[in-house]
Order: C-alpha cells, then structure tokens, then sequence
DNA sequence: AAAAAAC
C-alpha cells in the first residue's frame, strides 16, 4: 500500500506565461506526520489539540521551505489547510528566541499576517493562538470598523505575531501604537484578492516599513500577471509551491444550476432550503442591497436569516457569522465579502442567488463547502441574463455544469420586501386572508421553461433525501484519503451521484 | 456592473 507524499516542490510548477497550472505529482512513500517536521513539542501538542494528525498537501510542502527560511509562492485552494501551512512554522521559528518577560519592549512584532476582509484577519488569529497556546509567543488581530484602543492597547503590552488587514494596520502605524521595524516574517495571504481590492499601494507602503531582511509568504489563488510582478518586487528567490490546479473545483462539491426568472429566483432560495432540508446555507448575491433584501424575504418566508455585507457594522458582520456558524441561523445571505477563505465547519451547501461577475468568485463562493473531505452541494440560480456568467464559469472549471430547470411553487407573498406589490396582489388582498387558513396555500407556479441540451428534470434531486457529512469529516487524515481516493477512482457522472444520494457521499471509506 | 478596505 502506498501512500500519497508531497514531491519535490519544485517540480510543481509551471510558469510560462499563459501556461496552465499544473498539479504535482504524487509519488509514492511513507505517510507524512506532524512529527517529522522537527517542530516543538508545544506546538505538536496544539495541533493534536486541534484534532490533526496527517498534515494535507500544502502543509507537507510548505512547512519544511517555511522552516528553512526561504520565501514562498505558495497556490493553494482555500480549505486544505493552508493557515496552518505558514503559522505552525511561523510560530516555530519565533520560539527559540521567544520572551517569557512582561516587558512590552521584550515581544516586538516579528511576524505580520496580512489578510484582504476583517472576518479573514479574525479566523487567520484565532488559529495561531490555537496553534501557540502552549508557547510564550504572544499574537493579536487588528482591522477596521471595531474601535481602535483595546488593539492599540494589546499592541503596547506587545505582540509577536500580529494579524492585521491593511488600512487599519497603517492606521496604528500613523497613531504610533505600531512598529514594523522588527518584522522578521511576512504573509500575504489570498494575495489576488487584496490586489482586486485595490490594496496595491497599501501594500507598497507597508512593505517599505518593512526590514528587507525578512521571509516572505505570498498566498494566492492564481498567479496571475500582476502576483507575479508583486512577487518579482518583494520576494527574494520564492520557492513555488502548488497542490492544486488553480481555477479546479473540488470533487466534493456536487454543482448544479438552475435555469430560473429573475422574479423567481427568492422563492427558488426558499423551496430549495425547505425541500432540501437545508439547516445551514450560505447564500450569495452580487450585491449589498439585494443581499439584505433577501434575507428579509426569506425571514418572512418564515427561514432564520440574516444578511452580511460592507454596509453592516462590524459588530453585526461578527454577530452573523457567529450566530451562523453555531447554527443558529439557516441562511446566511451575504456578499462576496464571505466568499473568500471562511471556514465554517461542515457548511452542507452553498447558493448562489446571483452569478458573481468573475468567474473566480464562483470558485471561492462554492469552496466555502465540501471543505476539508467533507461533501456540499453548490446550487447556482440563473437567470436569462446570467447565460454569459454561467458560460464563463464553465469556461474557467473546464466542463460544463449540469442545468436543470426549477418549478418554483411557493405561497404567493402580499408585499415585496421594499414594499412594493407583489405583480399578482390580486388574490392575495386582504379580503381573501380570512379564507386562506382553511384551504390549501395559494401558490404561484412558474417554470422557467427552455431548450437546453443539457437540461435535465429536477424530480430526481429533490426525491432523494439530503445526507449530511459526518462531523468528523472536518479533519485532515480524510481530507488526505479523500485526495487519494479521488486520484484513483475515475470521477462518477451526476446521474450516479444523484442516484446513490440515501447513502452519505463520502468519497473515502472510514476507518 | 459589484464588492472590499481607515478615519
């Protein structure tokens, strides 16, 4: 029996311009350990703590070249480990020369995490203080929209590593509560994104706050053009590390998209959650307005739903996803904001009541289920005018996605949620709610009729009962399985998916 | 076209 081990790194990429990204082989040979990466016994200890044994690809790549000392330029989808890839080494190669004194002066910042969103910063910090609990090492998490004094005061007691997004890091190096002078360590992680959002020039400016005798960790989902010109600026000689073909979707996750009107597509969110029996959905929208416009509607359709977007405070961003991730709420209805890097543990499906505008949105949206060898659904709504995003993600994932056409059939609503009418009120006015009660629902029909080669009836998707993944799917040795077992086994049509949906689709067997 | 991020 031979195991999947990470090969020489360097034989994994691919750079010429234009050239697709290429998976690394997987060789042959012993199972991969924590243990053989000569990290500390406290942070070994953390780790097992956390519920890991087997490190995932990137890890057993990245660990050992982080360690080293090198830089790295590091591809890796979101969910196979990647936070632990650079902290444990991090936190490792801060320890030898770690302070056990009370003396701010004693724990400069020598590592800085930076992250695109707040909500990333946030996740990326509660892992290293998980993974450093049992070291004297010392970390803290600063971003925008949360009053500035409790970070500034955390700062002054001292920090070794420090998560941060960037507006609000240059905010405390101007304030003076913030000195970058002893950064030893620098991640950049989702890289790509922060470039789209236009962190350029802020990152210009902290990098030359930086020493330039530093290690530098670039993460990012592609590399594109503008990754590469970063890169060739502030990375001295990168070691490339790639698990994963950038763009691919994972086995996982079972993606289907629903030919719908635009009109339909709320009632579509709401008869899929119900039929499904979906306790936990993230859904997607391409916009702010219509993300807290949705999630009002489906509150009204009687679902527990909240929306989060740039718009609300952060205090109501963190409340959400809080309250979500302890399931305490159905649907969560949110911008691209969360379609980047969140965890949320076991998240059975994703929805995309919008098509994103970028094709690689698609591919962050859905990867926020089926993470770490656990199994998700990602159910696209499109509408007539959607073709062209929809032709466009199919391009980007290499293969065409299954279509089917939806029957939406859900109690007529007398109001919109911005108040407006309903386009069929006639029925529904108030003189006819007394004999509502007692008859059958009234309900709209609508199917979103067209001829779609690939167009399949949905009648075999919702008799099937939907299976969720078992919790312990979450950890590393399955994800590791899962890969192998992917890599062997060809990959099985919708139809046999569809068809064997009574039995938990998990794609390893336990052990 | 839209989103995100400092005040």
């Amino acid at each position: 029996m031979s195991d999947p081990v990470v090969t020489n790194p360097s034989a994994a990429s691919s750079d010429a311009p234009g050239a697709e990204t290429r998976v690394s082989p997987q060789a042959p040979g012993p199972v991969p350990t924590f243990d053989q990466f000569g990290l500390s016994a406290d942070i070994l200890r953390a780790v097992v703590e956390s519920g890991y044994t087997i490190p995932t690809p990137i890890q057993a790549q990245a660990i050992p070249v982080v360690l080293a000392g090198r830089d790295v330029m590091g591809a890796a989808q979101t969910g196979t480990g990647k936070t632990a890839s650079f902290s444990l080494p991090i936190i490792q190669r801060l320890l030898p020369t770690a302070s056990t004194s009370a003396s701010p002066a004693r724990h400069p910042v020598r590592a800085l995490i930076l992250t695109p969103t707040r909500e990333l910063a946030d996740q990326v910090a509660a892992n290293v203080q998980a993974y450093s609990k049992h070291t004297p090492l010392r970390s803290t998490v600063v971003f925008g929209g949360v009053d500035m004094n409790p970070q500034s005061e955390a700062l002054r007691r001292g920090v070794e590593i420090l998560i941060a997004t960037p507006g609000r890091l240059l905010d405390h190096v101007q304030q003076k509560t913030l000195n970058l002078g002893q950064v030893q360590m620098l991640v950049l992680d989702e890289a790509d994104r922060m470039l789209d959002m236009g962190f350029l020039p802020d990152l210009q400016r902290i990098l030359n706050l930086l020493p330039k005798e530093r290690q530098t960790l670039l993460f990012s989902a592609t590399f594109s053009g503008e990754i590469k010109k970063l890169a060739a600026t502030y990375l001295r000689n990168p070691q490339t590390i790639e698990v994963a073909r950038s763009n691919s979707t994972n086995a996982n996750v079972r993606q289907i998209v629903f030919e719908i009107a635009e009109s339909d597509k709320s009632g579509a969110v709401t008869q899929l959650i119900r039929e499904r029996g979906l306790k936990q959905v993230l859904v997607f929208c391409n916009s702010k307005i219509g993300a807290s416009r949705l999630a009002r509607v489906l509150e009204k359709d009687g679902i527990v739903a909240t929306a989060i977007h740039g718009d609300r405070t952060q205090g109501e961003r963190m409340q959400a996803l809080d309250a979500f991730k302890k399931g305490e709420i159905e649907a969560l209805v949110a911008t691209d904001v969360a379609a980047r890097g969140l965890d949320i543990t076991d998240l059975p499906a994703v929805i995309n009541f919008d098509l994103p505008f970028s094709a690689e949105d698609y591919v962050h949206r859905i990867g926020r289920t089926g993470r770490a060898g656990a199994t998700g659904d990602a159910l696209s709504l499109c509408s007539p005018n959607e073709r062209k995003q929809l032709a466009d993600i199919e391009k980007l994932i290499k293969r065409p996605l299954e279509v089917m056409t939806l029957k939406v059939d859900v109690p007529v609503r007398r109001e919109s949620s911005s108040g407006r009418r309903d386009e069929r009120p006639a029925r529904a006015e108030r003189g006819e709610h007394r004999h509502a009660r007692s008859e059958e629902p009234r309900r709209r029909s609508t199917s979103f009729e067209r001829s779609h080669s690939r167009q399949q009836p949905v009648d075999d998707f919702f008799l099937k009962p939907y299976v969720a993944s078992p919790a312990s799917a979450r950890k590393a040795q399955d994800e590791a399985a899962a890969e192998a077992e992917r890599k062997s086994a060809p990959r099985q049509p919708l139809a046999a998916l569809l068809g064997g949906l009574g039995m938990p689709r998990r794609t390893q067997s336990e052990s």
